[in-house]
DNA sequence: GCTTTATCGAACCGGTCGGTTCGATTAAAT
DNA sequence: ATTTAATCGAACCGACCGGTTCGATAAAGC
């Protein structure tokens, strides 16, 4: 097994020039590596279950290197969960622009959002991040901002925009982003998350549900019903 | 600090006759002191994070007691859930019963429901699943049983018979019970999961939430709407 | 009274935990 | 070729884990 610094990425040395050889702790592939490694082990074992000598071990990291990248075991979760948070939902908020009629924008947008959150690997973070609410509901929190909260403003402010058009008569548009986003994935996101459904749902199933959802949403909130 | 047996029950000797003293492991007030405990510890820490002498701590019993009444931590665990799973979702099928008009008792199914999931206590349980269903996936998907998927499908069978006598226009009462369910809670329990909020609802936004569910359902499904 | 026994409580088991240390290794920099 | 230092890896720390054992205690049954 190689050692030494690994060589993946360029950087500068004291003298001022690019060199190849990264200051202790300051690998970013290294620093992958080990996310990697962690998030194996939490996502399969939960914060509790984890332990720091299988994070090494899944990450092919040793344990001193390891404590250069992170402090404890907190450090690196918090890192992890910070990292995995906008991985996840990056790119949300471009769904709803442009210029498409509303059903259309609500169908790619649903469609979207709930293939995303009833995906193994995000329903097994929203399992983990669950099960640590209660002895760290900042990081809960966080993540929950960072997710539902993000996509549910973005929706809301469309919602106002069709409402100020004329095109939607929604009372409530904070009560109704929220109504929809729920509507997407009813019935399916919590058999996933408590494990009554180990697989991701089809595709058609997917669409399906939003279908229907966006139904449902115009029906209640369309101006022209239909 | 009293030992021995405690009396709070009556039991039956070898001899036949009622007798106050229970065999060892067996008197079910002090099983409920230990469950109790357990509950205490385990929803504030999770399953990993318990500890068993903690447990015993919070229950005031004996490591040595605690090991007769239960196998072991699993066990206990177990034992626990499948008891809360129960307790909590007992007499919501009486809500759907009766000669109400629709909308009321969707109404009060809608509220009863609503406000017990967004429970402190049951959204504490709900973590606490959530966290080991990784492992634990059968204990998940039985708790999910009992309680999601029971209130579902009392729901559903009242939509069934709504629809048999005319009075609701519902392509797939199956999805439709689904998406009522969500809505009762939209904006509300994910944040409470995710501890985004973290005091339970208070009783007036449940019933503003349900009203808005109740009106969007029958909006999208009824047959005169109004 | 005496016997029975459920419970207590503390010591103990082997194992693993998160975290630390430090000499050996090895590759980059010069 | 030599120096430098990032990483390795294994041993180690004290603490705690889940689980077991067993003599002491005290209440129930006779």
């Amino acid at each position: 097994m190689p050692q030494g610094a690994s060589r993946t990425d360029s950087d500068t040395c004291p003298g001022g020039r690019v060199c190849r050889r990264h200051a202790a702790g300051e690998d970013p592939a290294k620093r992958d590596q080990i996310l990697q490694g962690a998030m194996k082990e939490f996502l399969e074992k939960g914060f509790d279950g984890a332990s720091m000598n299988e994070i090494c071990r899944a990450a092919g990291v040793s344990k001193g290197t390891l404590y250069v990248y992170f402090e404890d075991k907190l450090d690196l979760f918090v890192a992890l969960v910070a990292r995995e948070r906008q991985a996840i939902f990056a790119g949300f908020d471009a769904l709803l622009k442009g210029d498409l009629p509303l059903e259309d924008k609500l169908t790619r947008f649903g469609q979207r959002l709930a293939s995303t959150i009833c995906t193994d690997h995000v329903i097994q973070w929203q399992r983990t991040i669950a099960g640590i609410v209660d002895r760290m509901p900042e990081l809960g929190a966080r993540f929950y901002e960072a997710a539902a909260q993000r996509t549910h403003d973005d929706l809301n402010a469309l919602l106002r925009r069709e409402r100020a058009a004329g095109r939607l008569d929604v009372p409530d548009p904070e009560r109704a982003s929220a109504q929809f986003i729920e509507l997407t994935v009813a019935g399916i996101w919590r058999a996933r998350l408590f494990g009554k459904r180990r697989t991701d749902p089809e595709p058609d199933e997917i669409e399906a549900s939003v279908a229907s959802a966006v139904q449902v949403f115009m029906a209640a909130y369309g101006r022209t019903s239909g």
